[in-house]
RNA sequence: GCCGCGUUCGUCUAGGGGUUUAGGACGCUGCCCUUUCACGGCAGUAGCACGGGUUCGAAUCCCGUACGCGGUACCA
């Protein structure tokens, strides 16, 4: 039982699920699935004034949306519940008092000024990162400085405190990571770090420890920006006589221009940010996991493409790297491109409609469903359908820049002579097959190239100079529709 | 500043002492296919941060330097 495979991913509620958090929770459900464990979703809400008003239905959603099931979290208990920190503040209590009975841990009655006073005056005679520490912590107010009878007074006179972790003087903390291999620190870099601050709430690194030994959280996997305060989580596991769950610190995703990637910069960069974003955005789901997957992890052999469950089949943390990845946007395209084309027409097609619909076009299933196989090795998203094959819906109104420039001198002309050999098509004559013979029939007789015809028609029909093949889509358009555009064209081109 | 972590093509990465003229993918460029647009195929482009060791031999091991990133709160 000890050795089952417990992994969470245990965001705070203080707005929208971005994308690195994303990564952090893909991980650990590859993680988890792959050793057939099992994945907890934990909301650490223990900082009141960041918490923001639905944000925790977000995470749920963003979770849902890209495939991430959970195993046990709020709304699907287990039996290490409640999954919300803000529920289980007692607990924490407890193991505060625990800690300081042992020695472990401190009251401290400092205020926020007197804090202040205590960094500056330590910067000012020369120290650059001043810290309540061991040497400083005796110049201050707490319970190792003040008199016992005094402690208990200001504590029944309800003065606000806060508990400290007593970190030790001298010692090395040293602790294997399974994507860095071991790491050390030495206490005296540490500050006595708060562990109950004076609303009752515990802080990140109280919660943390005592949630995933009390859920049995067997692997931590977290973002690398948690890796210099683990010692302190270290000395808590010690302290509190628990054994502490292997670690594993996930390379940071970064910005094209550098550094973490921020919600400003991703903006900036033209980058989605949030899971949100990419929902409303329409990527697919299962690109966007691909995409991530990759972002800081390889199989090691030369494949790209790999579906949500070969992914758990393949995922191990000793495959991780160790530095910051780069956001790719362009990959990222290219891997929605990839899913697209392999979605067949009918899994499409819900979502393409509900995309015709909010552009105001309501197409019959069967013209909605060619339209889709004709376009879908060219397009990037799914509204591509849609934007790009607008003029299967209506006439062109105007004529692409780009598109003009293929419409040549002679072009009039002979777009003029292909209008009369198609009028004489019938109405169910007008396939692929006679659509093309009668370009070849014009090419012999005028002595030109096939584009030289093609080119101007496909303007003339759609008013694009690119596109879905083109004779497949004259069909689909209808012998009338073709026609008509055509001599709309010629009207006003040549 | 201090502490920690990192550094292979522009980007994501493979590689873990000889198998390497450093492999793949995205991007970009060219060609082929298609007498249209794509997809696809092929080719090209471009990299071991630097300096010292260790070794017969180093992208691979060690040290240093540089650079990058993270942390340094009663935020997570």
């Amino acid at each position: 039982m000890s050795d089952s495979v417990r992994v969470r991913f245990a965001p705070s509620p203080t707005g929208l699920l971005h994308i690195g958090g994303l990564r952090t929770a893909l991980y650990n459900y590859l993680f988890a699935k792959h050793h057939n464990g099992t994945f907890v979703l934990r909301i650490e809400d223990t900082d009141q004034s960041r918490y923001v008003e639905g944000a925790e239905e977000d995470i749920v959603d963003s979770l849902q949306w890209s495939g991430l099931d959970f195993d046990e979290g709020p709304g699907k208990d287990g039996e290490f519940g409640p999954y919300r920190q803000s529920e289980r503040q007692d607990l924490y209590q407890e193991y505060a008092e625990q800690l300081i009975e042992d020695g472990h841990a401190y009251y401290a009655f400092d205020t926020t000024e007197e804090l202040n006073d205590m960094r500056e005056r330590l910067e000012k005679s020369g120290n650059p990162s001043p810290k309540y520490d061991a040497v400083t912590r005796m110049s201050m107010q707490n319970s190792l400085t003040l008199p016992q009878e005094e402690v208990e007074q200001r504590l029944e006179d309800g003065e606000e405190y806060v508990v400290r972790l007593k970190v030790p003087r001298r010692e090395t903390i040293r602790f294997e990571d399974e994507i860095r291999g071991f790491v050390s620190f030495e206490s005296k870099g540490l500050d006595d770090q708060v562990l109950l601050k004076s609303d009752g709430m515990p802080t990140y690194h109280l919660a943390n420890v005592v949630d995933d030994h009390l859920m049995e959280i067997s692997h931590v996997i977290r973002g690398e920006e948690w890796l210099s305060s683990t010692p302190k989580h270290m000395l808590l596991y010690k302290y509190l006589g628990w054994e502490a769950p292997r670690m594993a610190h996930l390379p940071l995703i970064m910005s094209p221009s550098g550094g973490k990637l921020s919600k400003r910069k991703a903006e900036t960069e033209g980058i989605p940010i949030n899971a949100k974003d990419y929902r409303e955005q329409r990527y697919e789901p299962d690109a966007l996991v691909n995409f991530l997957a990759y972002l800081g992890w390889s199989p090691g052999d030369d494949t790209e493409i790999h579906s949500l469950e070969e992914l758990v089949e393949l995922f191990t943390l000793d495959r991780v790297s160790k530095s910051g990845a780069v956001f790719n946007h362009k990959k990222l395209l290219w891997y929605n491109e990839n899913y697209l084309r392999e979605k067949p027409a009918e899994e499409l097609y819900p979502r393409v409609q509900a995309i015709a619909k909010e552009h105001g076009v309501n197409p019959e299933k069967e013209y909605l469903l060619n339209i889709i196989e004709l376009m879908k090795d060219r397009v990037s998203k799914v509204e591509d359908f849609i934007t790009q094959g607008k003029f299967f819906f209506e006439d062109p109104e105007e004529y692409e820049e780009k598109a003009l420039k293929k419409w040549k001198d002679g072009s009039g002309e002979i777009v003029s002579a292909y209008l009369e050999k198609i009028s004489d098509l019938d109405e169910d004559a007008f396939t692929v097959d006679n659509l093309k013979a009668a370009v070849n029939e014009l090419t012999d007789k005028m002595d030109v190239g096939f584009g030289k015809v093609a080119m101007p028609l496909r303007v003339a029909v759609t008013g694009q100079g690119f596109g879905p093949d083109l004779f497949p889509a004259i069909e689909l358009l209808g012998k009338e529709t073709t026609v008509e555009r055509i001599k709309k064209a010629l009207d006003k081109l040549a």
